[in-house]
DNA sequence: CTACAATAGTTTCATTTGTAACCATTTGCA
DNA sequence: TGCAAATGGTTACAAATGAAACTATTGTAG
């Protein structure tokens, strides 16, 4: 047994998964960035918008959705408001609360952006032959379930 | 058809793959980071020196070993080097490069880390059956193998 | 030999991101 | 009621990250 044992990054996993995960994400994100002036946040938040269309989200629905933190959500609101993405009221019955919706230009922001990602997803999926897409969104949810489980 | 199709984005696997990860490698992060102030770029550093550590590796050897770019490399290394945790000289005959090289409290850290990360990866991997985890193992490779020759 | 290109590494500056503190409003309950 | 705790959201400040410019040295074409 070495007397040192030195971990092979390329062979660790959560190594492999960082990889993996950054390559695919920063792909799609450079398409609507270039292309909409859109960051990451920004595109998460307009995805829930545009799925929970109902009676319009407030913030702090959008950070449970998004599993992403308020502070992130409020600066890119911020923005998609600036920029006439996202129209913001406020809730009547508790001023703190605001209700959000996409604005017209939001969906049609939306409506080219969603494909676009779908498309990527595909691209990414067919590396992978059928089985092994399957396997991979079989282990996805486990270690998602699992996850938030133990939080 | 629905006029627009939002995307569901605890069903789309760039998400999910970004979810996992962050989650993993933050959890062990956060235990390095509290125990040593190691930073992850920091441990990522270490961890090569400690692997190749024939010769002494230059600060370009280290980049791309770890697939970062210089200029993170170069302030890890300011880190590492301020805090004794490795030994930096000067190529012999190259005096661009630095030869660089874990000190003995660089390795006691790394021999103390090295088996953290691996019981981390342990205990992320028992959340799958030995089935799936074969599978995973797989899908990691191929897609870090067809990711590679893409670019 | 000289001059220009390439390489190793650092510094600078702008942007992003994370954490904590903060304000306004609402809720719970003594 | 009335006041402390909780909630929704923003602001302020610090640390992390990225892109570009810079210094020093080495390689190379004429």
């Amino acid at each position: 047994m070495p007397r040192h044992a030195p971990i092979e990054l390329e062979k660790f996993v959560p190594y492999q998964l960082s990889i993996v995960s950054n390559t695919v994400s920063e792909d799609i994100a450079r398409e609507y960035r270039e292309r909409f002036d859109l960051g990451t946040t920004e595109w998460r938040v307009m995805a829930v918008l545009a799925r929970y269309d109902g009676d319009g989200l407030s913030a702090r629905a959008v950070a449970r959705l998004t599993a992403m933190d308020k502070v992130a959500i409020s600066r890119a609101l911020a923005r998609l408001v600036a920029n006439g993405r996202v129209l913001r009221r406020t809730h009547r019955g508790d001023k703190r609360r605001s209700v959000l919706r996409l604005s017209a230009e939001g969906w049609r922001i939306h409506d080219v952006v969603a494909p676009l990602a779908r498309q990527h997803e595909r691209a990414f999926l067919e590396r992978l032959d059928a089985d092994e897409q399957r396997a991979l969104a079989r282990i996805l949810d486990k270690l998602l379930a699992t996850d938030a489980a133990v939080r």
